[in-house]
RNA sequence: GGUUCAAAGCGGAUGGUCGCUUGGGUCGGAAUACGACCCGAGAGGAAAGUCCGAACGCCUCUAUCGGCAAGCAAUUAUAGACAGGCUAAAAAUUAAGAAUUUCUUGGUUUUUAGAGGUCUCGUUUGUCUGAAAGGUAAGGGGUAGCGGGUAAUACCCGCCGUUGCAUUGGUAACAAUGUAAAAGGGAAAGUGGCACAGAGACUAUACUAACGAGGAUUUUUCCUCGCCAAAGGUGAAAAGUGUAUGAAGGUCUUAUAUAUGGGCUAUCAUACUCGAUUGGCAGCAAUGCCAAAACGUGCCAAACCCUGCCUGGCGCAAGAGCAAUGUUUUCCGACUUUUUAGUCAGGAAUUCAGAAAGUUAGCUCGCAAAGAUCGGCGCAGUGAUGUGACCGACAAGAUAAAUGACCAUCUCCUCGUUUUUAAUUUAAAAACGGGUAGACGAAAUUCGGCUUAUAGCUUUGAGCGAAAC
RNA sequence: GCCCCUAUAGUUUAAUGGAUAAAAUAUCAGGCUUCGAACCUGAGGAUGGGAGUUCGAUUCUCUCUGGGGGCA
């Protein structure tokens, strides 16, 4: 688990990726990604806009779609916590983003390493 | 020893590195903000399904009950009871004055009497709390043998009856024993249904066939009347509990001059059987046993319904509080800009401030301690369960939602190879190597149940089985 | 999390507890046409799974499974 501010939890943060986000695909695993210095003008009027710009968020989504065992989806989303929560020890990822990991329905019963390996992949993509 | 079924229990352990949630402490800090460090705690037997029952919370009702107020009435009441106070009389005691074995005035206490008051019986209206003062009537919903346990109409235990299966007995109807199952009031209150088939499916009796008489006809056959309700086939179910024996009657029939014999049977009698009724006995009761006589009623209520009993509704996204943010619409105001325009006024758009309404999101509490709690032992009970000045255990609390990821070792299980033993397959043991906790499934206010899922292991009971030694 | 509703051919809808479960559309085959469409004829295809009540269940009851909806 990593820690609670680099949490993606607010309905008003789900909003704004959702409506100006941009969408890489890759095996089994998508990503939704924002970057945040794009959008000066949607940020909200409290937030001071120099710290807002340089924040992290990360959010990882699940469906019910992907598998009605509420188990498998649990274990999906530890292991994806998991290898970010490492990535962020290591500053291997750039501030300034919003993040969303969309599972696919093919992440069910894929090993630790194929995880690493696919959102090293994803990451890598950003630029 | 194997296998199947049922019931009960268990549902890995220890350690390392890096993390998350939460409680406490220390230090820094103005600080209940925040940060650092230390110590502790952190998913299940079903946490699941949400099928029942509760706790807890909010809402709603008033014809029942409670409080308060007002009115009316009071014919067990022209009554009874009563704390303190008031008035009068008497007695005792005390003080003052007059007088001197006494008198007057006042106080206190006791007793008696009286006036007045309160209570004892209701009723109407208003109002308030109130679902632990109430759940009655109607309506709606639920439930259903008896007894016990439980906070509980959940659920559990025991028993009774019913049904299925097996065995035994009996000519048979049926009975006894064992075992298993279940949502088990009422069909002898009413309504309704019982397809197809069948004469007929509940005030049935039509049809075919048989017999007798008459008529038509060469015969075959057909028609009418009588006799008769026995036989037939249909169906899940068939006419009234069924079985056996006997009597006399009816009908048909064989032989025969008749008597008589035989088949079927409405009816009657006797014996047994089933159900219901009444009486007696046993049992807490459901119910069982015995007896009697004037009893004989198809099945379905998981069809409507009737009877008894229970029941206000909604649910922690319940609900309480905080803050007033984002956004939409409308209204009002301001001024800058843009646009319309020759100019002004006016209109439209944008921005800012305010108000109202709607919508969406947020934070804190509810909500994490200990009670209808769980286990052991003793006692009571067939059991569920109850009980104890007995012993012990119990501090998860997330919210895009923590309790994890990656490893090491050990057992459990499993696969392969080799060796040894008994040896045809094969079985057991040991060693080595590999896979490695591998099934079902993760708290979401909290409990009690039920249901469903479950690799593997352990225990107990029952059945099967006769392979190997 | 809590509370509800629902399940019939590939799809959309019927069927009072009663015989072989009805219709439209879709699919397939044949006909018509030079070929296709339209049209005509015909065929196949279903009561979500498991129990119970009943002589008999799509229907009544219980349970599991799937699908859908509401609640701040």
């Amino acid at each position: 688990m990593f820690p609670k501010e680099n949490r993606l939890t607010k309905i008003r943060d789900f909003n704004l990726l959702f409506k100006h986000g941009v969408y890489i695909s890759g095996q089994f695993l998508d990503l939704k990604l924002l970057k945040l210095a794009k959008i000066p003008d949607y940020f909200p009027k409290k937030e001071d806009p120099a710290a807002f710009k340089n924040q992290l968020l990360i959010g990882i989504s699940v469906g019910v779609k992907i598998s009605k065992k509420a188990v498998l989806r649990n274990k999906i989303k530890r292991q994806i916590r998991e290898i970010l929560r490492l990535s962020l020890k290591k500053n291997e990822i750039m501030s300034g983003y919003y993040l969303l990991f969309i599972a696919k329905k093919e992440a069910v019963g894929k090993e630790y390493g194929e995880f690493e390996k696919e959102i090293k992949n994803l990451l890598g993509k950003i630029r």
